[in-house]
DNA sequence: CACGAAACGGCGGGGCCCGCCGTTTACCGT
DNA sequence: ACGGTAAACGGCGGGCCCCGCCGTTTCGTG
């Protein structure tokens, strides 16, 4: 079927498989032969499979993005738009603290990014969008928010609280404050 | 004076100069060894002034950090304290964006961080501490935001924004949402 | 079974960071 | 003015990494 060798897909398996270990040891510049040589291939096979850094970064995470893509979807129908949103946010943000590297992945997407348009960050924003379409729908989101401020914001509390103390729960605050306004307008 | 030989104050300098130029090309992972090359030292005697990278940016960062305090303190008897928080997050922000590596130094304040309690993040944060005080006295800011909080969500839009096409508008507008909120009280 | 192409992996080059250690250089006291 | 000493220097080698090349193995197929 598969136009591939049977070699191949099997490399390409145990290869991803030590990398998300090895990625969430050491997060998003992990070393590539640290993954070739525990996943038993050559350095140069690694980079057969996956040709550049982020390539491999998105296939580690591609499960975990479509659990978040599927996890939107089921809070399409959702009785509270604005709960919903607030939910779906927590959870990503959730994700992108726990899983080292993520949030890296996250904003490396555009140089020149002309055949990837389904990397992890454009699919997670299309994913959003109806969401956060429903939420300014409703009334309860300001309507100049794209779905891409909601990513970058989120992906931005995860890089800026990742060397710190206690991510989880300072990340958490930081989204209360996000969401709830840090300076609201003057007529509060 | 200094206890310090004439010499190593010179080269001091002269290794500064070259990093200042290096780190604003290449951001917070500048080499080393290229500095100390184009400075005319051995890579030894970058590493002798600095011991870490950490210890280089902060030098680098010293002048624009403390151009931000003296920044904050003017600002401590503006009129309108809400105004006057909102101008120096701009500001900082701007700083942030348009300073590479800046944002990167800001957030690796804590591996054990006992005898640098004046490092950059710190006393940017005791320098926003004032404002942010009277802001929330004047009631036009939540109490549970914390100075660090300030520092912390201005970093992250800084990072997040960092490989855009346009970082800087992107993220004024980010830091728009951001003291607005994205997702305000049901209460609205 | 044999053959062609796909896939592999070892090797060498270049770079970086780091620690060691012999050498130079500035300072100070005589 | 000068010599001695400790501070400061910088070259060198080791370890790790990423990258590209290219001869060799291995799979799939006719």
């Amino acid at each position: 079927m598969s136009t591939q060798r049977s070699d191949a897909r099997r490399n390409y398996q145990r290869i991803l498989e030590v990398a998300e270990a090895e990625v969430a040891a050491h997060g998003a510049d992990a070393s590539l032969e640290q993954i070739a040589r525990t996943a038993g291939v050559g350095s140069a096979t690694v980079r057969r499979h996956f040709p550049t850094r982020q390539a491999l970064l998105t296939a580690v995470f591609r499960e975990r993005i479509e659990h978040l893509i599927a996890y939107a979807d089921g809070l399409r129908t959702a009785d509270d738009s604005r709960a919903a949103l607030l939910d779906w946010l927590r959870t990503l943000l959730d994700y992108a603290v726990s899983a080292r590297g993520l949030a890296d992945a996250l904003t490396y997407e555009p140089p020149t990014d002309r055949p990837a348009p389904h990397s992890c960050g454009t699919t997670l924003e299309s994913a959003g969008a109806p969401l956060l379409a429903r939420a300014v729908h409703d009334k309860t989101v300001n309507p100049d928010v794209t779905p891409h401020d909601l990513i970058t914001l989120t992906v931005g509390i995860a890089l800026a609280t990742e060397h710190h103390a206690s991510p989880t729960t300072e990340a958490t605050h930081l989204l209360h404050l996000l969401t709830t306004g840090l300076i609201p307008a003057p007529g509060a």
